[in-house]
RNA sequence: GCACGAGUGGCGAAACUGGUAGACGCAGCGGACUUAAAAUCCGCAGAUCGCUGAUCGUAUGGGUUCGACUCCCAUCUCGUGCACCA
């Protein structure tokens, strides 16, 4: 019995409980099933669930549901990327451990996922900041280690530790994005390079294949293709060697070789070679500039506007080819981390060059020109390719051709050779914070006297975290939280059995999320990370959906752990995700980005508790296509909860009484085979539109079809509340992934005995889809004149003639003379005079 | 600077491989029911004009086509990512 008014509360918790007891959504129920795996990009515990995690988690949501009534087994997982900088600095500020804080805003998270109803299976929930789970990134560590894929170096890196007004910096490590105009986002002191110790990983080493791989994930979105491969930035050129007297070569790397006889200066960057090669007299001079260079951090480095400073060497090299007396600058803009870290100066086709050239008065030679004879520019440098000229044997040659015969030239004089660089670095990994991953290492003076690290074994994992007062160790200052601990920090060397130290910096989390995808397959198996059994039915995933900032970060590096986790023998797929969708952002009623940083996050309690959490996900879903940003609009949220209403309403009325059959009426009234006609097609349209990820559309083919069931006023004809009753049902299928408790509800008083996630999705017969009479548009001259029907079957004569029957077409064709018909079945006929 | 998106009514949007632009919804207007309001139901609704009809209209300018929101060229604006990357 239906109640008379839509009470979403009560349906929404009856739901919620009769799934949970039957265990709808528990993985394992369909062995023999074809699998599919959905996953949304886990979440880091932050205070609410506000609308922009409802949407994200919306999407995949109706996938889980919508395929699970296609008969897969599908995997719907959802766990916590718990470790991170949030709660710590947090906790430095008010003293909260952040393992409670992460804990209780789980339980806040979850509570929130549970009331709007999200099909996951919660057995397989994950928590990173577990020791059974990040016992495993240790494993990871020791095994990448062996494999050489993980490495100590020594590297710059944003350093808060520079006090500016009185501020206190946090002496530690921040990543780039904690870095705002060069100060700390936390603390407000100045960010310094320096050059430190860490851990990294050899994601380099993949670089070749994580690009190459690219072109072999056909259902991932184009702008993250192209993210990628940017920030893999293969750049093929050259390496060559300008000789330098009494010391030893400077390499440059450069991708215009053809321009080699343009070069009238070299610039190296400002570092230990620079002083060397200076000469005596210049030394001085360029140690300061050296100096004053590297105080100045990245970010003030690489600011807008930033000026380009360069300062002569004194010294000479000899250019290759043409022997020239080529002046050695050293220069702010060179970067000794990329290519070679020196460059060869081409004023006349490198606008960077020539703006240098330009400063500091260097000669500019132009080598090469335009090759369609259109005129070089005044005053600026030719940047494009054309014809080499002044360029010895090569004058004359296109850029194309040139390169590769100086390329062979110089290789064979052993003076350069064709060469490739890369802007994607190694994965620092190292962080000096307490919430996160300890790294399994410990150091002693004795085994280890160049502090390489000695690997802890295996069986001492997992390395937890220590317990710790909070308001002694995070305070934010000085040392690394777990140098403050010395219970934890003074081991045993594994090697020796004498005094030594412990790692004390954890690892980034992005470690964390660059497996979980594999361990929600088997998140209690304990002899391994993930069971190739497991992995080996469910991986890869089928669906991935989360926000496109991840790009690049995390998106390259769980493809690398992908790779490296098959190389481990541990899942048999080298690409982790078949179809990504990257959902666009949600804004606030102010405009900006939905968050609680901005104060404008409506959190989905708020809505939940107002209209339901059933017109809440119809209102994130119909508002537009996932891809898109969208503002919060409360209006519309008023719109899904009136047409769940309507819905209601009309369910209501014509629900059958309990135990009465469905009986098939003989002779249906036309109007009763118009609905059935309309509601097969609406199965075919919602069925394609959430083929196609376009649930706006699909829900709006759902309203149309309800709205033409309830214009059949006073049915009384034969055969037509029997064909509500069915259209109803058919509805109910339709809405379930959309508002699945309101869906199911509706259902059972139509006599279902099991849930809709149980059974099938509704199917429609190709023959009521098509109809016999279609409507066609009448064009002259492309422009629309008129409308005519005809049938299904009508030729181009027979729609000719039907279309100048039309009075509006015959006073169009008046004294004109019809030289071509454009016809186009069941859609237009166009007279073309 | 490079790369990738996006620009359609008052608003969110639709139009699938070029074929009736604006479906569906929000806000709005008119009506019914009601003592009244809410809720509900029915209807109208891109703009302009000489209003039984015609013209214009998908950021701007051009092009291809019988026909362009859709394809091509150029430009503008906004968004995102990367960026002294040689």
């Amino acid at each position: 019995m239906m109640q008379e008014k839509y009470a979403p509360a009560e349906i929404e918790a009856k739901w919620q409980t009769i799934w949970a007891e039957q265990e709808t959504f528990r993985l394992g129920k369909r062995p023999e099933a074809p699998k599919w795996y959905v996953l949304e990009m886990l979440p880091y515990p932050s205070g609410a669930l506000h609308m922009g995690h409802v949407r994200n988690y919306m999407l995949g949501d109706v996938i889980a549901r919508y395929q699970k009534m296609h008969g897969f087994e599908v995997v719907h997982p959802m766990g916590w990327d718990a470790f991170g900088l949030p709660a710590e600095n947090a906790a430095i500020k008010d003293g909260v451990h952040p393992a409670k804080r992460t804990q209780e805003n789980i339980g806040t998270i979850k509570a929130a996922m549970l009331a709007l109803g999200y099909s996951y299976d919660w057995e397989l929930e994950v928590n990173t900041s577990e020791p059974a789970y990040y016992r495993w990134n240790q494993w990871f560590f020791l095994k990448m280690r062996e494999m050489g894929l993980v490495y100590r170096r020594f590297s710059r890196v944003n350093w808060c530790g520079e006090s500016v007004d009185g501020s206190h910096p946090c002496f530690t490590v921040i990543a780039n994005e904690q870095v705002a105009d060069g100060c700390c986002e936390r603390c407000d002191s100045r960010v310094v390079d320096r050059e430190m110790p860490e851990w990294a990983f050899r994601i380099t080493k993949y670089s070749q294949v994580l690009l190459d791989a690219l072109d072999d994930l056909p259902d991932w979105p184009e702008r993250i293709i192209a993210a990628q491969r940017n920030w893999i930035g293969r750049s093929d050129g050259a390496e060559i060697d300008f000789a330098v007297a009494g010391d030893e070569p400077i390499r440059v790397f450069t991708t215009r070789l053809d321009t080699i006889y343009g070069c009238t200066f070299v610039v190296v960057a400002p570092d230990s070679r620079a002083i060397r090669l200076a000469t005596d007299a210049q030394r001085p001079a360029v140690r300061a500039f050296v100096a004053a260079a590297e105080a100045q951090s990245k970010a003030e480095r690489t600011a807008e506007g930033a000026v380009k400073e360069g300062l002569f060497t004194g010294a000479y090299a000899v250019h290759p080819l043409s022997g020239a007396r080529i002046p050695v600058w050293v220069a702010n803009f060179v970067l000794s981390d990329y290519g070679t870290g020196a460059v060869m100066g081409v004023p006349a086709h490198d606008s960077r060059d020539f703006a240098f050239a330009a400063k500091f008065d260097l000669p500019i030679r132009r080598v090469v020109a335009p090759g369609d004879g259109s005129t070089e520019p005044e005053g600026a440098p030719y940047t494009e390719e054309g014809i080499l000229m002044d360029s010895q044997e090569y004058s004359g040659k296109t850029s194309a051709l040139a390169r590769s015969e100086i390329a062979a030239t110089l290789s064979a004089r052993g003076q350069g050779k064709l060469a490739v660089t890369w802007r994607q670095k190694d994965w620092g990994f190292s962080r000096q914070r307490y919430w996160g991953t300890p790294i399994p290492i410990v150091y002693c003076d004795h085994c280890d006297p160049s502090r390489e690290g000695i690997s802890v074994p295996y069986e001492d994992l997992p390395i937890k975290l220590p317990e710790i007062e909070t308001e002694k160790v995070l305070t934010g200052k000085g040392e690394p939280p777990l140098a403050k601990v010395p219970s934890w920090v003074d081991v045993k060397c594994p090697r020796c059995g004498g005094a030594a130290k412990r790692e004390v910096e954890t690892m980034d989390t992005f470690v964390d999320s660059s497996w979980y995808f594999a361990r929600y397959l088997c998140p209690t198996h304990d002899k391994a990370p993930v069971d190739l059994a497991v992995t080996k039915r469910f991986l890869p995933v089928d669906l991935y959906i989360g926000g496109p900032e991840h790009g690049v970060m995390h998106l390259l590096y769980f493809r690398f752990w992908t790779r490296v986790m098959h190389e481990l023998g541990l899942v048999n797929v080298d690409e982790p995700v078949r179809k990504l969708v990257t959902q666009g952002i949600v804004n606030g009623a102010d405009g900006r980005k939905m968050s609680k940083r901005w104060g404008n996050a409506v959190p989905s309690t708020d809505l939940v508790n107002r209209v339901g959490a059933d017109a809440a996900r119809i209102y994130v879903l119909f508002a537009g296509p996932p891809e898109r940003d969208f503002s919060w609009s409360d209006e519309q949220v008023e719109g899904a909860l009136r047409f769940l209403r309507r819905v209601w309403n009309l369910a209501r009325a014509f629900a059958p009484a309990e135990g009465a059959p469905v009986v098939d009426v003989d002779s249906p009234s036309a109007r009763a085979q118009e609905l059935r006609r309309t509601s097969h097609k609406t199965i075919k349209r919602v069925t394609e539109a959430i083929d196609r990820f376009s649930f706006n559309t699909a829900i709006s083919a759902i309203m149309e079809m309800v709205n033409a069931v309830i214009a059949i006023k006073d049915p009384h004809q034969p055969g037509e509340v029997e064909q509500i009753q069915s259209s109803v049902r058919i509805v109910s299928q339709l809405l379930l992934p959309f508002a699945p408790h309101f869906a199911n509800e509706i259902a059972q008083a139509y006599g279902a005995t099991v849930p809709l996630e149980e059974q099938a999705w509704p199917t429609f017969d190709p023959s009521l889809v098509v109809d016999d009479v279609v409507p066609y548009a009448v064009q002259v001259m492309g422009k629309l004149r008129a409308e005519v029907l005809a049938p299904r079957t009508a030729t181009e004569a027979e729609v000719r003639a039907i279309a100048e029957g039309d009075q509006k077409i015959q006073s169009a064709l008046r004294g004109k003379v019809v030289k071509r018909l454009v016809f186009v079945p069941h859609r237009l006929v166009n007279f073309v005079v």
